[in-house]
DNA sequence: CGAATTTCCATTGACACCCATAAAATCCCA
DNA sequence: TGGGATTTTATGGGTGTCAATGGAAATTCG
């Protein structure tokens, strides 16, 4: 969870929080893994463990045919991103370009996932969820109405 | 439950009262989560127990999509804020000043969650909150009523 | 051999831990 | 049961450590 907000430098090197760092550190992949996000100019994030699952999924005879093909438009547009000694990672020009990112990089934790976005845009995006929770007449009493009903 | 009021020193860092932490005291991570407040000029505070529920809520695909909105905007403005050896934890400047919180902060004990104020912005909000209960007319014999129905 | 990429190193500033004191709540027993 | 003794809390401050960042050196690859 969170929002961190880093420098992207002129060799489009970023760090990546430690936090997240710390939760992804126990994978098979010593990085992150990155895909252009389907609904925003951001691009979602995650650990290599997620994308395996996807793959794991596309394989599976039983997945409805849409789910299929946003698994494997998912799979083949995702790039991994391996973090240096630092733990900062590059962020290619086309992922970048995605997301308009050039001098800074808002790293958004959404639990299992992330998303990365230029900071501007994350801003307006947060104000417009934030006006559109308003008008829905959503309040914090719900709070405990969030969470998933247990796995039955 | 119960509301205390305790200092912020000049690095930031107040003291969670003893009877919250205890509370907390067997969770996954030792210090609190808060968030700004959608409602008040406040922060809302929980263990990590109730954040990790509501992650698990985001991807549950059945999860409507203004919830989904909710749970993002909760999700990626909430701060982890680990206890330091003394049960303190530091305000980070983006929560403060939402709460407009500078020398004293107020613990309010809500049951599963908490809310933490500035004192007297506190004060007036019980003040209206009474005024507003005495203009309804509600009464103490109620009190049982209040009580929730168990989850089925 | 040159360009791009990756590793290495160095700086700064924030943060986490250590200790020390004072106030308060609790215990305990004569 | 009163009051002293002991244990928790709350609070302040010093200081070492780690994260983020920038740049140079080294390595890779076409």
């Amino acid at each position: 969870m969170s929002t961190y907000v880093n420098k992207v430098d002129r060799k489009g090197r970023v760090s990546v929080p430690a936090t997240f760092r710390t939760a992804l550190a126990d994978q098979n992949f010593d990085g992150i893994v990155a895909f252009p996000s389907l609904d925003y100019d951001a691009l979602e994030a995650t650990g290599i463990d997620t994308m395996e699952a996807i793959s794991a999924g596309l394989n599976a005879l039983e997945q409805p045919a849409e789910q299929q093909g946003l698994a494997t438009l998912i799979l083949a547009r995702s790039l991994r991103l391996p973090f240096d000694p630092e733990g900062r990672i590059v962020l290619p020009e086309k992922l970048a370009a995605h997301a308009h990112i050039t001098e800074s990089a808002a790293f958004v934790g959404l639990g299992s996932t992330f998303q990365i976005w230029e900071p501007d845009r994350f801003a307006a995006h947060e104000a417009a969820l934030l006006e559109r929770t308003r008008r829905e007449g959503m309040r914090m009493p719900s709070l405990g109405s969030l969470a998933g009903r247990p796995r039955s």
